[in-house]
DNA sequence: CGCGATCTTGAATAGCATCAAACTTGGTGG
DNA sequence: CCACCAAGTTTGATGCTATTCAAGATCGCG
């Protein structure tokens, strides 16, 4: 898949992230970055290989599990526009924790991680922007795993489609975009497919939902949002 | 409870980590550095609090956790000698993101934040030490969560158990220092003080542990380990 | 020696995964 | 246009792990 796509070192939602490069390191971010468009589903990085390069996300959605001995996937986390994946391994100078891979088709970029550390090193105000986002991102993954842990299903559900609502639903009948096929929001919500089924089944049964073999339509936002809780 | 300590801008573990300040800058963190002794059980500093300080331990161990509404107690991690606590609600300038507790008597230096960041941020190499440690602790907090979800208790149990030997142990017969109560213990590991007993006992009878109110002596290391992988 | 705290043991139960079977749905070709 | 197939989804039945509640055992300590 050839691509004619060129790095604006992102144009995009990540570009205040890099708004402090000098010119001659904008050049070279630009220079070493090489963009590429992914199909849904393609593997972006496999765990245990040797992180080599950053990506940034230019649009589409990832993402990132790490698969157990059983062979189960365990989905650690997702990534939208403006987001970074495998700067803790590049960073941590180990291999990737997890593997990334594309929900819909996706523009990434790859940044080499020497290139990377060489610009976090030499610009300070870089650095520290990647050190309050690092921060963020393992704040935010403490307490979905934390909740991973100790809450129901039902209520993980919930929250998963409220967080998936688009952003102009009107309070009482919004329809969430959800994309993917059970078994892949089974995944990311962390549960099987059959007890994702019944919940969304029950929900329904509530008139809380509105299912569809394509499409889950909420009637009642309201009472989602206090199951959410 | 007066303490007559004074930061060597630690001069133990974490001593690496702070090894690039310049002269005016090293003195200016150990002005701003305040040492404290805790005892066992004290708390250092509670989880939805603004994040005013990093602390840095000299010496014992604390535990971080969450409270959940229910009001139960969800471990996130430890910290030991050289290990910081604190760090990215800091950074993220947000409030702490859970509760740090003492388990053992401990010296801790409570640096305040803006100290702190001004050194990150005026000392690229300091601004990079942080970065890498923070990544590394961030794919840590992620594997310890993953396997909570999905190893069974036993298993964490073997871990733990194997985490926690001393180091001089000997391959057939080592002596586990725990010197925590069950109930901590339960805590650590993930799970409630029953079955934690249960399992304990299961690998007593076994004959892998010795049980003892006080003390966990391993008596078959080999299969201990066995049962961690 | 007795009392409170901790630890252990037992029984009942919740929540979820798993297995397996029925049921949709959309696409394909006759 | 319809029959059919394969993939995805739903539903039911069952089992397992760990929690919970409750009662009993044990220890340390006054």
């Amino acid at each position: 898949m050839p691509v004619s796509l060129q790095c604006q070192v992102c144009t995009g939602a990540a570009r205040e992230l890099f708004s402090s490069l000098l010119p001659e390191q904008r050049a070279r971010f630009a220079r070493a970055a090489v963009p590429h468009a992914y199909r849904a589903h393609e593997t972006i990085f496999h765990e245990g290989t040797p992180a080599l390069a950053v990506y940034c996300l230019r649009s589409g959605t990832i993402k990132l599990f790490r698969r157990l001995k059983h062979g189960e996937e365990v989905v650690v986390g997702t990534r939208g526009a403006g987001d970074l994946a495998g700067l803790r391994g590049v960073l941590a100078g180990m291999p990737y924790a997890s593997t990334a891979m594309t929900l819909e088709p996706a523009i990434v970029c790859a940044i080499p991680g020497e290139i990377f550390v060489g610009l976090v090193r030499e610009n300070p105000m870089l650095g520290y922007r990647i050190l309050v986002r690092l921060a963020r991102e393992s704040r935010l993954l403490e307490g979905q795993l934390v909740e991973r842990n100790h809450d129901r299903v039902a209520k993980r559900t919930a929250r998963f489609l409220a967080r998936h609502l688009p952003e102009d639903a009107p309070s009482t009948s919004a329809c969430a975009g959800i994309s993917t096929s059970r078994e892949e929001m089974a995944q990311l919500i962390g549960t099987s497919p059959e007890t994702l089924s019944r919940v969304l089944h029950g929900l329904a049964d509530e008139g809380i939902l509105e299912l569809d073999r394509k499409e889950i339509r909420v009637l009642d936002l309201e009472a989602l949002l206090r199951r959410a809780d």
